[in-house]
RNA sequence: GCCCAGGUAGCUCAGUUGGUAGAGCAGCGGACUGAAAAUCCGCGUGUCGGUGGUUCGAUUCCGCCCCUGGGCA
């Protein structure tokens, strides 16, 4: 297999991913494949902004609106179900495009993830419920008698904290036990790596646009049927941007043009966060900080 | 034109009895091993409207000018 087989494109979000995707797949007989942990729940396509049917239709796009939002994914859920997928692409003879702006779902499909047993459901809500018992100063050291090595998780990092509970009280053993083993790569191939480096006032100008676009073209009703739905609100799908800003619009708490304006913020700090975690974590990719200049050159 | 009240960080403002200034919000930087659109940690970024004067020293006191808001005409 040569190395354009597999293809990953990662950026901060509104930089144009998917249609630079769309554009390399349809020049290269490629199949997409979403690396997006949002895009990959049925409930939100608009809010998620999820290649239309008409994209869909016109080349093959594999795990986009694939969970329903009462179930969680995660990084390891994604990586299992994106390595076969890929794997079948490139064994029909196609390019395999992966595409998202999820840093750790690249990260746990190319370097993998320690083997650390599944934790039920109920342990995990056990370790909430402790935390809320007991307080978080006390939670912390209760983790850290545990595994000392998190040490380093600061009070208020609630979810690392938790985790690490949860999978002591599951398996008996200090998460960093698991987390000093190996790491299980789950590709074969080695992809071509390109992140998109927009110029960030730019950038900022398109998640503006964006998150307007959202608001006019559907996005209202679209988290309104969510909340219908009263799930519970920890999950993931809860949390994409957009449906906390639209639930307080739909209660009457916040106007319509402030949900906007919240939401617009919302984005513009959601795109600096993935420009952080893409300009130190993957400084081996090829950067891209023209996207039409590099369409063109395919 | 005259009289008030203001002009300090991107915004809203505090403050300095004269020793070059600090809050909130915004913003920026960083961490990241199965919730990552998550969860955290860190950082004031400033001709204190301009210009003269007094002073060892002026953002602070004084003069003049400019700008904004309100009032009187």
């Amino acid at each position: 297999m040569n190395r354009e087989t597999v293809i990953f494109i990662a950026g901060p979000t509104a930089s144009g991913k998917s249609r630079l995707a769309l554009k390399l797949a349809q020049k290269q007989a490629g199949e997409i494949v979403n690396a997006d942990a949002m895009q990959v729940y049925a409930d939100l396509r608009v809010l998620t902004a999820r290649p239309s049917t008409e994209d869909e239709a016109c080349i093959p796009h594999h795990i986009y609106g694939v969970i329903d939002g009462a179930e969680r994914c995660s990084a390891g859920r994604w990586a299992r179900m994106a390595a076969p997928t890929i794997e079948d692409i490139v064994k029909r003879g196609k390019i395999a495009i992966v595409v998202g702006g999820t840093g750790l779902y690249f990260k746990a499909l190319e370097e993998g993830l320690s083997p650390v047993p599944e934790v039920p459901e109920e342990i995990r809500a056990l370790a909430k419920a402790r935390r809320n018992e007991i307080g978080a100063a006390a939670f912390r050291k209760e983790v850290i008698s545990a595994d000392p090595a998190m040490t380093r998780l600061p009070e208020g990092d609630t979810q690392r904290l938790v985790r690490a509970w949860e999978v002591f009280k599951a398996t008996g053993k200090p998460l960093s036990y698991f987390q000093a083993r190996p790491r299980e790569p789950l590709m074969t191939v080695s992809p071509q790596k390109f992140v998109l480096t927009p110029e960030r006032e730019n950038l900022y100008r398109r998640c503006d646009a964006r998150a307007s676009a959202m608001f006019d073209e559907g996005g209202i009703d679209e988290a309104a049927q969510l909340l219908q739905r009263r799930l519970d609100p920890s999950l993931p799908v809860m949390k994409a941007l957009g449906v906390g800003e639209i639930a307080g619009f739909l209660a009457g708490r916040q106007s319509r043009d402030g949900a906007l304006a919240d939401l617009q913020q919302e984005t513009r700090r959601f795109a600096k966060r993935q420009l952080t975690w893409f300009r130190n974590q993957t400084r081996n990719w090829h950067s891209v900080s023209d996207v039409a200049q590099f369409e063109a050159s395919f």
